[in-house]
DNA sequence: TCTGGGGTCCTCATACCT
DNA sequence: TCTGAGGTATGAGGACCC
């Protein structure tokens, strides 16, 4: 392990609820739940003010609504998310090659690689100018940890949110971390918890002390040595750039459980061909199809089967989930149903049928993946990659709009029309740009507001409205002229003057 | 109180091959 | 020819993460 604290772990603080108050002038200061909103929905992220009357996150949205009566709550805009997200990763990847993204709002980065940070005072000031950058270009806050490691680095994280910065010097790590609780290191959750508890294993310091062999024989070989390791302040685990997904999934839960079986295998199908979408969206083939049956019960079956070979093809797809779903008994309904693909292969089905005629005799040189145009899902335009993600986000609403008509009668195909979901952008041709406060019994509530508004009024129209329409989200910092292309602001010198005193250490 | 969605990784059982 | 060991692929399930 290196012995400089310049690993860098950024988390973005209550990513989704700040961003939608960022958004919502009137939200700011107020307590904001984002998740779903269905009869099962589950809460994804709630702001600071909610969290004080006791909601987190994967938590039931009624019970959450209980808690805090008064929350606005919205559905997640993943479209707006993926936006700042990418203005977030650009800033990290000024600092250095090596960054890794975990998800939207988190990320590893390794400063030394970089040339960003050499020492102590250099990884700190690149830290404290970096919160200062993500805030300046989004608006919003992130915490920021650094540490020789990323298991340390992202505890000092956590020990910073929110909108704080925290170093663990190399030397301190075995007397910071022994108290702790074991649930504090990655990769305890709820389960792992129990069981050392059990075995009377409740801090890193008993970890620690239990040794090697007993927590391998408690918790299997991998585990085992893991947390042994990481008890021991250890872990050698490099930042890694680029990483390839391993499989592509969709699932959805019903609002209601589905007993008819024909419902669910025309579930399934329509479950495989949005996977195949994903798939294809991402240049990728695979070889594993695995169905995923959550039944009334909660118990959670899984099937899958291995193709001679990679395949992009709806039909197949649909077909070979078709046969998973005859092997699992439905009865007593299914709360959830997905479809999966693993053992993906970075080409399509139109590669395999160039390559084949490569072989037959057109020999041309460039026969590979390599080279391939993949349309536009990665690093294309911002406005234009913005775009795309919103009209997916409607085609999703559009999707869940069709189950959940499907759910309550078996009624003659609605005309198209708008879907007014909460928290989502609207345009009105006459009092400008807004968003949904909610909608019902053929009314929409709309408030007039933008990022740099004031708190807006509330207007209520007919759903149908001509007036109305969907809009894109509008960036929550107004882009001035040269911010962020600017090199003097650029952290990469070293001869950086001081940033920042608002960094604390343990 | 009633538990989302999209992933990764690990373990264990089984089948097949050498 | 039979048997067992070991490696590898596959399938199911579970834990964990954000």
């Amino acid at each position: 392990m290196r012995s400089v604290p310049t690993i860098l772990h950024l988390d973005m603080d209550a990513f989704y609820a700040s961003a939608e108050q960022a958004s919502k002038p009137s939200l700011r200061g107020k307590a904001v739940i984002v998740g779903g909103l269905g009869p099962r929905g589950v809460v994804a992220t709630a702001s600071y003010e909610a969290r004080a009357f006791g909601v987190h996150s994967a938590m039931p949205m009624a019970q959450a609504r209980r808690l805090a009566p008064n929350a606005a709550c919205l559905v997640p805009r993943f479209g707006l998310y993926r936006q700042i997200s990418e203005q977030v990763m650009g800033l990290l990847r000024e600092l250095s090659p090596l960054v890794e993204p975990l998800s939207l709002d988190e990320a590893f980065v390794d400063l030394e690689a970089g040339g960003a940070a050499w020492d102590e005072e250099s990884a700190r000031l690149t830290g404290a100018r970096l919160r200062a950058d993500i805030r300046a270009v989004t608006g919003l806050t992130g915490s920021v940890g650094l540490a020789a490691s990323k298991m340390l680095a992202k505890i000092a994280s956590e020990q910073g949110k929110p909108d704080g910065l925290v170093v663990i010097r190399p030397g301190t790590e075995r007397a910071l971390l022994g108290p702790m609780p074991v649930r504090t290191l990655p990769g305890v959750g709820p389960a792992t918890g129990d069981h050392l508890r059990r075995a009377g294993i409740t801090t890193v310091d008993d970890l620690a002390e239990a040794g090697e062999d007993e927590l391998v024989r408690l918790l299997g070989k991998a585990h085992g040595h893991a947390l042994h390791a990481m008890a021991l302040a250890r872990d050698e685990r490099p930042v890694v750039a680029e990483r390839e997904a391993k499989s592509v999934s969709v699932e959805d839960t019903y609002d209601v459980d589905i007993h008819d079986r024909m419902r669910v295998g025309l579930e399934v199908q329509h479950l495989a061909e949005r996977c195949v979408r994903r798939l294809r969206d991402a240049g990728l083939s695979g070889r594993t199809i695995q169905l995923k049956v959550r039944r009334y019960d909660f118990s959670t079956l899984t099937r899958s089967e291995t193709l001679r070979g990679p395949t992009d093809d709806p039909a197949v797809v649909r077909e070979a989930a078709a046969r998973l779903l005859d092997a699992v008994d439905t009865t007593g309904g299914v709360r959830l149903l997905g479809v999966g693909v693993s053992g993906l292969a970075d080409y399509t089905q139109e590669d395999l049928f160039a390559q084949a005629r490569l072989g037959a005799g057109e020999a041309e040189g460039e026969p590979g993946p390599v080279g391939r145009a993949t349309g536009g899902t990665a690093g294309g335009g911002g406005e234009e990659a913005a775009g795309a993600a919103v009209g997916e986000e409607h085609r999703e609403a559009a999707e869940s709009a069709r189950r959940t008509a499907g759910d309550i009668a078996d009624e003659p195909p609605a005309p198209a029309e708008h879907v007014w979901r909460a928290g989502h952008d609207v345009r009105h041709s006459e009092h400008g740009h807004g968003w949904v406060q909610g909608s019902g019994l053929g009314r929409v509530t709309v408030r007039f507001e933008t990022p740099d508004s004031a708190p807006g009024r509330v207007r209520t129209f007919r759903t149908d409205d001509p007036c109305l329409e969907p809009a894109d989200p509008l960036p929550l910092v107004t882009p001035t002229p040269q911010a962020s292309s600017d090199p003097a602001r650029r952290p990469k010198s070293r001869s950086g003057a001081g940033v920042g005193e608002d960094t604390s250490s343990p």
